[in-house]
DNA sequence: CCGATGCACTTGTCTAGACAGGTCTGGCCA
DNA sequence: TGGCCAGACCTGTCTAGACAAGTGCATCGG
């Protein structure tokens, strides 16, 4: 098992690596029956848990699908599908090396109406914090991040410094993040947005609606519900996908 | 090993769930030292590789940090991000039972610009196949798919009837998918598009841009790049996010 | 005092064999 | 002919032990 560093993969690596050709190359078209574990145990004269490992994480990573007493099969529709990652800005910003500022315009206790009350899984009237802050990259705001937070989840909510660090990391700090949801949709900012971003009313924006749920409150209430607003101009969220 | 069906989880993911439970109620805060293959196997009373096995699916997972000579960590709060899966439009529609259309309004060849082939890896002046397709779900314009394909990679593209397949799924079957990037930003249509969209030319449009490159080209040359227009009222993208 | 060395502990990986249980097929028997 | 059952073959999982190699600490020798 010897292997000077960066020459030779691992076995399994080896094998991985193998089938992960022939499927890009179309030895096994989308839907087709791969090798078994026997026979590749017999073409790489590895033992049957480095094959296993090497199709198992190919199954994890969607390229094949297996079924016991069948065989591994090629992924059928080769994934016509993108993943994207949206990370937390402050965190984004940072890793560009540029400046992040955050400008704390709301921060308070309110009485929840009726609508955000229900969403938050409160009673109508009952006091949630609010937060609305501005989010700049070197001077220039990129984001408006208006939020709610079930005081509940998290109760020094309204001590927190938010020019020091961000609502999404305190709160990740106060309650593990659990599930979270994300809607992303173009729109036309409010007039407070629109004043607080300095576009203008028509300009179009990028909408990111966030709700998180916790572990400490119950099955399908959000510990905090989020709504991102970024211009459209000085914004794109990006990603890329890999087979 | 004998299980009833739906009662004991196998071993791997007893002691998985152990840690992902720890993890989740704070045992282990980000950062934390946790028990080492060793430790685990004397107190769940498995084999190391069991061990091992659920380990690195939660370091897969991004939830635990592993390093050898020093030991497993849980991993710090970084990851505020959530994934976000873009589909095929096609797929999502029939997924959900409706009726999906596509009207072609152009396909043809055409010179590229200088800019365009620049960005398709041609020299300028050069042939390049151009759709432009608008998609409906049960009648409403949802999509406005604007596409420029590299002849090389497709050369039947001009003949495919789209009113039936997708070029999405038609490249796919052509060029197996390599890798592919993909930027979201809001904007106002182009005149074009709003006609075709049959929305105004002030209605802010979630425009996704998705280039995709595969083996048969050199790196970093895009086998297709596409544009697709969908009116911010009547389309959002959604995401999930699980630890 | 300082550097080198060895040891303890950790993860990374592989092996050979085992049993469980799902799926399909062909042959046997009524 | 039709139904049933035994194998063949597949994946799913576990075991016990092994060697490799990175890390950090304690100890020993100069």
């Amino acid at each position: 098992m010897r292997r000077m560093p960066g020459t030779t993969p691992p076995p399994y690596a080896r094998v991985k690596q193998h089938l992960k050709d022939g499927l890009a190359r179309g030895t096994w078209p989308p839907g087709a029956l791969m090798p078994s574990e026997a026979a590749l145990v017999a073409q790489f004269g590895v033992s049957r848990m480095t094959v296993n490992r090497a199709l198992r994480e190919l199954q994890a990573e969607g390229l094949v699908l297996r079924s016991q007493g069948l065989g591994s099969f090629a992924a059928p529709l080769n994934r016509v599908s993108s993943t994207l990652t949206i990370r937390d800005l402050h965190e984004e910003i940072e890793a560009r090396g540029q400046q992040h500022s955050a400008r704390v315009v709301l921060l308070r206790a309110e009485a929840a109406p009726a609508a955000l009350a229900e969403r938050l899984g409160l009673a109508a009237g009952q006091t949630v914090f609010h937060s609305l802050i501005v989010h700049a990259c070197n001077g220039l705001p990129l984001q408006c991040e208006d939020r709610y937070v079930n005081p509940a989840c998290a109760p020094g909510y309204l001590d927190v410094d938010f020019s020091l660090t961000t609502p999404t990391h305190y709160l990740l700090k106060v309650a593990p993040l659990w599930q979270a949801q994300v809607s992303i949709e173009a729109a036309v900012p409010t007039a407070q947005e629109a004043k607080l971003l300095g576009v203008s009313r028509r300009e179009p924006c990028l909408v990111v609606v966030r709700r998180t749920e916790s572990p400490g409150v119950p099955r399908g209430v959000p510990v905090t519900l989020a709504r991102l607003v970024h211009p459209g101009q000085r914004y794109t969220l990006t990603g890329q996908f890999k087979p």
